[in-house]
DNA sequence: CTTTACTAGTTCTATGTCGTACTATATAGT
DNA sequence: ACTATATAGTACGACATAGAACTAGTAAAG
């Protein structure tokens, strides 16, 4: 009994300094990003430059890891300001597929240009090698969880 | 300008595995717990019960790393539900202390154990493995970013 | 074909969190 | 003592997110 208090306060204190971290991370990237936009609608945008738009919310959705609701949600956001385009799925009449527009591009670019000076300022080398050295464990933790949700 | 751009994405990689972990993690959590409680929510109970109850709410806020307005909300939802008393502090005219109900205690502890059930059920071995050898870098990791927001 | 089951997206509602502004009390400077 | 500043907590509004119920279109079974 004793022994699995003890696994349950390390694991309980590993998930909490993980969701701090991921806490002061996101405003920390919040803070950098133009515009008020939210770093949820920014990864958006750099996920469909990166990985190349033209894709249905749902696939977006299960990349970003929201629900399609929140999808939904922050699409409206992103099309209201302009930086996505929404046309419905030639193939399918119920989908749609989201398109980057020439001002999402260069929003993104400009993002991405304030949080690399931001990364520069705040992360140095010691950061880096934390990251590297802890990558392959935290990847292999999501994809346990992942498959045991 | 394409070392940059490297660095910016392994630390953007880096802070997304983070968030998912933390995403899944939480989900998991509240699953778990009974009663549609928050795990916010239980992390307030749990720290009352674990370093002592009796303390200001603002104390309790920047421990748990959240905002003083959050915490007001959040102390509301604990002392609808029966789980705190709340007192005026007897030192501080404007100061009130936080106090652990019976029914916030016993709440607690079949949260506590229904946790560690669950924990039980998915994290093995290799999981704490994974916890023990990555810890030290994470703690200074939040370190590092606590002291650059 | 027709019916049934599934999928894509939206709407509505609820909730946790934060930012700003406000009140009340406490402390410091003079 | 008095004034200025700081602190504890609250009120209000904004917003991202999730769950449940719903619409519309697709696919599969008979």
């Amino acid at each position: 009994m004793k022994e699995d208090q003890d696994k349950a306060d390390e694991v309980f204190g590993f998930f909490t300094e993980i969701g701090i971290i991921n806490q002061l991370s996101t405003a920390l990237f919040a803070k950098t990003l133009p515009d008020g936009v939210h770093p949820s609608h920014f990864s958006i945008l750099n996920h469909l430059a990166r990985r190349g738009d033209g894709k249905p919310p749902l696939r977006i959705a299960s990349a970003m890891q929201v629900t399609k609701n929140t999808m939904t949600h922050s699409l409206k956001v992103l099309q209201h300001k302009g930086y996505i385009d929404v046309q419905p799925d030639p193939n399918d009449g119920r989908g749609k597929l989201i398109f980057l527009t020439e001002t999402g591009r260069s929003f993104r670019a400009e993002a991405i240009a304030r949080v690399g000076a931001m990364i520069e300022e705040i992360i140095g080398e010691d950061q880096i090698a934390i990251m590297r050295r802890i990558h392959d464990d935290l990847k292999q933790m999501r994809q346990h969880l992942d498959e045991n949700r």
